[in-house]
DNA sequence: ACTTGTCCGAATGTCAACAAAACGGTGGCG
DNA sequence: CGCCACCGTTTTGTTGACATTCGGACAAGT
């Protein structure tokens, strides 16, 4: 088993402030202040200085000296950046996870697949349906079994999350039964072990779903703001 | 001109370590500790702190809580696993550049592939050598234009640099004709806009590399240690 | 002899105060 | 009327001191 490693005060005060971030209540573009989230958080300076650090290599947050870290910024151009990059990722992914899969990874790719499925035919929370898709793409780099892979994809996962997560705040979920059942495909290549062809599957599901993204966010409202105006993490205290 | 943009001790403070990791005065495995470095440098043990976060950022450092920082181990494993996903980026930062590669691009490309070819003739540093074959890559990462593509190279270029160090430290140089005539290749390819094949030839080009690499760190003497013995940091003082 | 518990030195994690820099408003000047 | 320099406020960058944790050594118990 994994051994439970202690993390100290800067990973958990990280880990508070991302939620917050992907639960909307700090918006795009909000200045993360020091003080004010050491304040909240009942943390020093210190210690939320290193949280933000970390939280910029996860790339959801930007800093610049003596200006401080803000929430990163959703550009069309952001997406297209962040999703080329996480195609190559996954079409290597892919490949490697279809020569070295197992019976039962196997089986829990598909149990994901049908998981998904189902959530899809019961109308479930969209929130749902990220959580699962996340888990299915990140059970896929576990498989390949390549610690940088593995560190690369989180430094993209986040920036995804957000993506994904602003997108079904801004339309109906539209989760795409398409999408299912690209995700169905990959795992009957993995389980062939056509290294190649799951490869080229991965990254076109990829590229499908930047293309799905782009057109959204090029196409909406010129959003009027979030629901809540009070600069975010009010309930953590 | 891009704006010359302060950076801090911080970053001041992780060049100069990584400067001397990459010298090979703190060999890897050495361990990094926070007051002895803050002495060396002169400064507190919070930008000594933040500096060695910056380095475990780049990869050339591992941290544990509580247990500090170490630079990291080199073993084929690594090699590995750092070539495979540099293969993967690379094969994209080609297709990329062969799609939007300027001509002014393009001559920049051969007068590194040219130089490159001259300091082999010249029989020079290796150093040299390896400065330039560095420059080569990033060069072309440049000309891809994707800022999430080019951080992901410099979360890999750290260790390259180190493991092609310990590589020239360990043998006589060895810098194959073969590799300049595979960036020659490549330049060719990009100058044709031929984008597809440019991306095969660029992950063959790092795979040859991988493979050269393992293969001499495989067949080598179980290392019998740096030359001096001091802990590192000397000259900086 | 092996395990287990405790102590000690050393290094890191955390904190709150000090110094430097950027932002915004105000007033004077062209 | 517009522009630029100045200055106070706010926020971040940096520092040294305190608290916590780790690893090993030593000794007692089984």
């Amino acid at each position: 088993m994994r051994r439970a490693r202690r993390r100290g005060l800067a990973h958990e005060a990280a880990d508070r402030i991302r939620e917050s971030i992907l639960q909307g209540t700090l918006p795009p573009g909000a200045p993360l202040r020091e003080v004010d989230l050491a304040t909240r958080l009942d943390v020093s300076r210190g210690s939320v200085r290193e949280g933000l650090a970390l939280l910029e290599r996860d790339g959801l947050v930007v800093s610049e000296w003596h200006r401080g870290a803000r929430v990163i910024e959703l550009t069309p151009a952001d997406v297209d950046e962040v999703y080329t990059v996480r195609g190559a990722l996954e079409r290597l992914a892919a490949h490697r996870a279809a020569t070295r899969v197992t019976d039962t990874h196997l089986a829990e790719l598909s149990d994901l697949v049908d998981a998904l499925d189902r959530a899809l035919s019961d109308d479930a929370d969209a929130a749902e349906l990220l959580r699962l898709d996340l888990g299915f793409h990140d059970l896929l780099y576990e498989i390949a079994a390549n610690t940088r892979l593995v560190r690369a994809w989180w430094t993209l996962r986040s920036p995804v999350h957000l993506f994904q997560l602003t997108r079904i705040r801004r339309c109906h979920p539209h989760y795409r039964r398409d999408s299912v059942e690209e995700h169905r495909t990959l795992v009957d290549l993995i389980r062939r072990r056509e290294a190649d062809a799951a490869g080229r599957c991965a990254e076109a599901h990829v590229a499908a779903s930047r293309d799905a993204l782009i057109h959204m966010l090029g196409t909406d409202t010129p959003d009027t703001g979030p629901t809540d105006t009070d600069g975010g993490l009010g309930r953590l205290t």
